[in-house]
DNA sequence: GGTTGGCACTCTACGTACGAGAGTGCTAAC
DNA sequence: GTTAGCACTCTCGTACGTAGAGTGCCAACC
């Protein structure tokens, strides 16, 4: 409501030169910023009453706004926003520090698991925020390899191996005992017949093991392969049938498995280093932190951001009130897909408070989601 | 420094009805309690002035202090301490309670990994504290099923099934590429001579395999039972010597992956309701907070708490300055093991502020702990 | 016209003062 | 041994006053 028309006059390169001054001095200092403090530590080649009218433009193009009267400025959502998009190239992360991560993540190579909590630790650490990490997760899981443990007499361990490296475990319970040469069977025939399909494939054959099981017999085409680990031990009728229920129960069962595991928008999401943001000066209320942890936890509200993010191939950059929930309108979150889609995406990415320091923020989730492209294409090329 | 000895003079019943009244009502509400709060709420059959004379001897005592000269009791460590000892017998969960808590766990029963979870989840839904809890873990994990899954042409992921139900996963690159039915026959042999066996053992047998690697025939017992799936492909001596080279590899990072698993004191420790803990109002300011998020999330800490409390066979309460670390000081922890001793054993309980309704918390972790018992007694019969 | 120094103004942060209220410890009477 | 009474102490909330930071505006300047 001051001197300039309130709506978007295209800036000056002065203006946003102290935008940027103000954006990246409240964001080192959580501390308004007044127009004293910038003439100081930037050399701007005016006075700080020309830096006065020009906070006060800013301010009317919403911007920047006032806590209160007497204070210094601070970025608006919509100021930050505009900082990412034409102010703030992505810092790149210094080589040192990407040498170091890499070799991190080679130390747990062996250990894919591991993959997603290192990358939310990372991403923690290096940018002082919170880091996040979803595995990856394939749009329709494929049946790698299954197997049958027993586990005791009436008990079963049902291992299915999915093609993106999931392992999923259900245990099953037995109507009668079976021997491991008799789930041997099983689960050849299981693979011999499963592997590589998805769970509505699965679906579809469901019938078929059923109507084998009514008569008792045998099942599967021709070809299954069967005839395993010494012990052939001759098939009376009677067993021949419980095998034959027992074969349906775990094809349904594995089924259902994978149908679950498609259906769960985000299987898990790791995370690492809350503590950070409980640091940030803006969060010293635990009030405002309780709800932030609790939008965190919960995974409906994330799933859907996630959910975006995953499908879209780029950078997502969420900053306060662009946040889709209440909750999070305090804080940004810096997110990036990463994977093949069709195969397996998940996304990385870190929360912290709109204060954040985008540049930097932005390059590690940049470098973090192409080190983890480069796993995933290693493991499935 | 008052009226009696200031040492254990045996309280009298009216003083531990008095010291009783003080910390239920303490725990209520969290404001320090005075003389006149506890002749309004309790039927003590007293007046003011005479209820004050005994807070002074308990404060004398050390069971109860003051925040300052005006205001009311608040109880000591030590008055939890005896509290917990000699006033309050467990509360046994009511059985309404218990009813629901076993429908939630057979819900979730045909996927063990789950009930670590749940047990967290139900511990802290019940007392409105944190919940924790650990996987069984053995001692000295057993091999209960090895495989070898090919990913690519020089890629193939182990999966190591621990008797005890965990799962390690591992990548392995390959020198030359492989395929399954050669994978197929490690696998078998590998099942064969290693099943049953501890990291221990298994490296005692590593030389074994190299020797056998080094003059490139064939390993292992005759009684190997091998020869599996088909493809009965005549073994060349080169090859022969690359998968021997390749069984030794996947034996000894097996041992390893065991050793690792051994090693660790705590594999994971699950926890839920860290909101609850937030909402205590000792915990207003973050500052505390932080503190002890901090020491949660520092493993090696809660893994000694962890191990003591594995061992012992019995409930534990940690209470405030019983703690072993500095930050844990403003919280109790109230633990109990679970599983068998020498075979696989964990831990469940609650963490909460000092200011913990002690008796509902310790019938609640008695009740989970039992629970985790039987299903682990049922798991490893 | 844009820029600058000057200045009045505004608002917060902080320290002080003060009364209300809660609860104690002590004493004298029962 | 118990109780009523009472002076005392300490916190908490409110009010107030001051110091300091930073603004917005204006008149003068280049």
């Amino acid at each position: 409501m001051r001197r300039s028309r309130p709506t978007a006059d295209p800036l000056d390169a002065r203006s946003l030169a102290i935008l940027r001054a103000v954006i990246e001095e409240y964001v080192a200092t959580a501390t308004p910023v007044g127009s004293q403090a910038l003439v100081e530590r930037y050399r701007l080649g005016v006075s700080s009453a020309t830096v006065r009218a020009i906070l006060a433009d800013l301010e009317d193009a919403g911007l920047l706004t006032h806590p209160h009267t007497s204070a210094g400025r601070i970025p608006t959502d919509a100021g930050y926003r505009f900082y990412v998009e034409a102010l703030a190239e992505a810092a790149p992360l210094p080589a040192v520090e990407q040498l170091m991560i890499r070799h991190q993540f080679g130390q747990v190579e062996h250990a894919s698991e591991h993959w997603f909590r290192l990358a939310a630790t990372t991403l923690a650490s290096v940018t002082g925020s919170a880091g996040l990490a979803t595995a990856a997760k394939p749009d329709a899981a494929r049946v790698r390899r299954i197997d049958l443990v027993g586990l005791q007499d009436r008990l079963s361990s049902l291992i299915l191996v999915l093609r993106e490296g999931t392992i999923k475990q259900q245990l099953i319970a037995l109507d009668h005992s079976v021997d491991q040469a008799d789930l041997s069977r099983i689960v050849n025939q299981l693979n011999a017949e499963l592997v590589g399909e998805t769970a509505a494939e699965i679906e579809a054959r469901l019938p078929a093991f059923a109507a084998a099981n009514a008569i008792g017999g045998p099942i599967g085409p021709t070809g299954a392969t069967g005839n395993q680990t010494g012990s052939a031990t001759s098939v009376d009728p009677e067993s021949g049938a419980e095998l034959a229920t027992l074969l349906y129960r775990v094809a349904e069962r594995i089924a259902r498995t994978m149908a679950e595991f498609d259906a769960a928008a985000v299987e898990e999401v790791f995370s690492d280093g809350l503590l950070n943001v409980m640091d940030a000066p803006e969060f010293a209320q635990s009030e405002k932190l309780r709800r932030i942890f609790g939008a965190l936890e919960n995974r409906i509200v994330l799933g859907e951001l996630l959910r975006i993010v995953a499908g879209s191939g780029r950078i997502h950059v969420f900053i306060g009130h662009e946040n889709p929930t209440e909750e999070m309108r305090e804080v940004s979150l810096i997110l990036a897909p990463y994977g093949r889609a069709g195969r397996a995406v998940g996304v990385v990415g870190v929360l912290g408070p709109t204060r954040m320091a985008y540049r930097h923020a932005i390059g590690t989730v940049g470098f973090v989601s192409g080190l983890m492209n480069e796993l995933v294409d290693h493991l499935y090329a």
